[in-house]
DNA sequence: ATTAACAATGACAACGCTGTCAATAGAAAC
DNA sequence: GTTTCTATTGACAGCGTTGTCATTGTTAAT
C-alpha cells in the first residue's frame, strides 16, 4: 500500500541516496541507473512522502494564497483559479485571509510561511502592492507571484500578472461619451487600492481624449462598499450641477449608487447613467442591470500560480538559464448593460 | 527568528514531550505547567512545524474542506471560520472544491484526503446531505464532522452542527402573517438541499399554526439562484389570485423575486412583501432592503470545526471516555427590514 | 607504472516532532 | 513504615527524506 524511498532501493538495488537523486533528477547518475530506480519506483507506485520531504527544509510543494479583499465573490474565484492549476501541477494550497491593516500582518505571513513550509505564494490585491507586505517577503526568500492592478512595475523581476484597469476604465468612460454624456462623475475605491488610481487614469484620460474638462467636483474619493457608492451619489446628486453619469470604481460600489439614485427617485438611466467595475454578480443583479467591465478572475488566478510554479522549477533548476522573468497581462472587457444604455433590449433575466 | 519546540521546552524549563503535550492538549500536564510552556511559546512565537508532525504517520494535523456551494459569501464566512478555529488548534486547512453531480467526486475525495494526509474532514451542505458523500468517507475511516440544516439526524454516531432552518422560516412566515398576510407564497431553492425541505417546513408550519390553508400554487420550486427568483416571482404574478406576499429561500431568490416584481411595477412593501433567508450582502443591497434570517456562518463553521478537532483528539487518545458525540445547535435570527414592514424607518443606507 | 582527477555511489546524520516506555514524586492503602 | 498506586514528567527512538562527506572505481596525465 504505502511504499517508502528504503523499499525502492532496495527493489533497484540502490542506496536511498540514489533513489532520492533520481527522483530530484539531480545530475550524476548513471543513465542505466536510473531506470533501474524508474522501473522500481513504477512498480512500488511510490510516491515520495511530502511531509518528509518539507522537513528538510529546501523544497516544498505547497503554495499560499494570502488576501485581503472584502470580495467574495473575487476571492472563491480566485482560489479556485489558483487551486486548479495547483492540482494539475502536483501543488497543495494554503490559504491565508488576513487584514492589510493589522500590524503585525508580516511577522502573520512569515510564521505562516515558515509553518507550512511554503514554496511560493500568490499575492491578491491590495497585498500585492504594499511594499511593507513584498519586502517582508523577499526578505523570507520566498518565491511568490503578484497579481495587480496596471500594466507595468517597479519590481520586475518577479513573475506578475497585471490586469489592465486603466485600459478598461478608459473603454467605460468612452462609452459614457459615446452615449452623449459629458457631464461623468466619477466615485473612486479605496485610497490603497492601486486598482482605485488606475480606474481614475483611464476615466481621466478619455475625458482628455474627448477634450471634456473634468470638474474636482465630480471626483468623489470613497471605499470599495455599496454605502460608500450610496454616500457617494448623494453628494453628487446635491451638487448644483448634478452629473448626467458615474463611473463607478466597482459594482459594489455602483449597486450603491443606483440605490442612492432611486431613493431620490431618478430614472435609470434615462436621467442617470451608472456604471461599475468587476462584473461580480451584484452587477446582474441590480434594476437595472449593470454596464461593468468584466475581468476573468479565474484564469487570471490560473496564470499567476502557474508562472509561480514555473518559476519556483526553474529556481531550483539552478537556473543556468537566464532568469527571464514572465509577466501576464489580461485586460477586463467592457459589458454593456441597461444601466448606461437607452436604447438597450429589453430585460430578460431569465434568459441570463 | 525561527524558534522549535526545543527552544520552548529550554525557556519553559522542561522537556520537548511536555511542551508536545501542551501544544496538543493532552491531559495530564498540571495547570501551572501549561501556564509555564504557554507563556514561552507567546515569547518566542511559536509555531509547531506542520511537516515534522505530519511525517510521524499515525496523526496528521491538516483538515479538509470540502464544499460545493454556489454562494461565494457563505463559503467564505466558512472557510474563515474553520481557518480560525484550525489556527487556534494548531491545525492546517486545505480547500477542496467540487462537484456534486460529477460521477467522480467519490474517488476525488478519497484521493485528496490520502494525499493530503488529511486528519478529517469539514462537509457543508449540500455534501453533507448526500448519503453517498458520507458513506465514501466512512469508508475512508476518516473523522468528519457535517453542517446541516435540521435538528436531528439518522447518523447521530458522528459530530454534526445542526442549523435550526426550519424554526427560522417559521419565523419569518408568522412575521409576514403578524402583518396582515394571508396570501403568502413560498419560492424553494434547489431540491437537493435539505434547507429547501426545511424551509418550507417552517412555513408550512406557520401558515398551520395560525389556521391559513395553504394554496399548491403558492408553492414554487426553484434553485438558489437570482434568475429563480424572478422567474418564480413572474410565475406567482400572473395567477388569478396573486399572492401578498413572497417567503424566498434564500437572499438571491428574494433579489429575484423583487426584481420582477419591481420590473411589473409593484410597491415593495406595500403591494407585495418580500423576504429572504441567510443574510447574504444581497439583502442589505437590494431597494427595499430585505427582512431575512441571519445565520452566524463563521461561528457556525468555528465550532463545526473545533467538534471536529475534539473529536479527532478523543479519537487519538484511545477513547477510554465514552465516546459522546457532541452536537452544536444553532437557530437563524429573525431579521426585519423594509421589504415586508410598512411602517418601518426610513432607510439610511451610510448608516448600515 | 604511478598518480591525480573525476564520476558515480553509499553511509550516516539530521530535520522537528510525537509515541513508547520508564522514572519520579506524592498520595493512598496496608 | 512499607508497599502500591496514580499523576506528572522526561529520555529516547524513529517517521521518510535530503545534505554532507566518505568511498569506490575509472580514466587521464605524468
Amino acid at each position: 500500500m504505502k511504499s517508502t524511498i528504503t523499499d525502492v532501493a532496495k527493489l533497484a538495488g540502490v542506496s536511498i541516496k540514489t533513489v532520492s537523486r533520481v527522483i530530484n533528477r539531480e545530475d550524476s547518475v548513471t543513465e542505466d541507473t536510473q531506470n533501474r530506480v524508474a522501473a522500481a519506483v513504477k512498480q512500488l507506485n511510490y510516491q515520495p512522502n511530502q511531509a518528509a520531504r518539507n522537513l528538510k527544509g529546501t523544497n516544498s510543494y505547497t503554495l499560499g494564497f494570502v488576501y485581503d479583499n472584502p470580495n467574495a465573490y473575487y476571492i472563491i474565484q480566485m482560489q479556485e483559479g489558483i487551486l486548479a492549476e495547483c492540482h494539475e501541477r502536483g501543488y497543495e494550497l494554503i490559504i491565508h485571509p488576513c487584514n492589510a491593516k493589522q500590524v503585525d500582518i508580516i511577522d502573520e505571513i512569515k510564521s505562516m510561511a515558515k509553518r507550512s513550509q511554503l514554496a511560493g505564494l500568490v499575492i491578491s490585491p491590495p497585498l500585492s502592492e504594499t511594499p511593507e507586505v513584498l519586502a517582508a517577503i523577499e526578505e523570507l526568500n520566498l518565491s511568490y507571484v503578484r497579481i495587480i492592478p496596471g500594466s507595468h512595475d517597479s519590481v520586475e523581476s518577479t513573475p506578475c500578472v497585471f490586469v489592465h484597469d486603466q485600459d478598461a476604465a478608459y473603454k467605460i468612460t468612452e462609452h459614457l461619451i459615446q452615449q452623449g454624456h459629458t457631464d461623468i462623475a466619477f466615485i473612486g475605491g479605496d485610497k490603497e487600492h492601486r486598482s482605485t488610481d488606475e480606474r481614475l487614469n483611464g476615466y481621466m484620460a478619455a475625458l482628455k481624449a474627448y477634450q471634456i474638462t473634468f470638474k474636482t467636483d465630480y471626483i468623489i474619493d470613497g471605499q470599495y462598499t455599496f454605502d460608500s457608492g450610496a454616500t457617494g451619489a448623494k453628494t453628487l446628486l446635491s451638487l448644483e450641477q448634478t452629473p448626467t453619469a458615474i463611473f463607478c470604481c466597482n459594482d459594489e460600489i455602483a449597486a450603491g449608487a443606483l440605490f442612492a439614485a432611486r431613493l431620490s427617485g431618478l430614472q435609470i438611466p434615462q436621467q442617470l447613467a451608472i456604471a461599475g467595475f468587476e462584473d461580480s454578480p451584484f452587477s446582474r443583479q441590480t434594476l437595472p442591470q449593470l454596464t461593468t467591465a468584466a475581468q476573468p478572475t479565474n484564469m487570471i488566478a490560473r496564470k499567476a500560480a502557474g508562472l509561480l510554479i514555473s518559476h519556483i522549477a526553474a529556481k531550483r533548476s539552478k537556473a543556468k538559464t537566464t532568469q527571464t522573468t514572465v509577466h501576464q497581462h489580461f485586460e477586463p472587457q467592457l459589458l454593456i448593460r441597461e444601466s448606461t444604455q437607452l436604447n438597450s433590449q429589453s430585460v430578460k433575466s431569465s434568459e441570463n
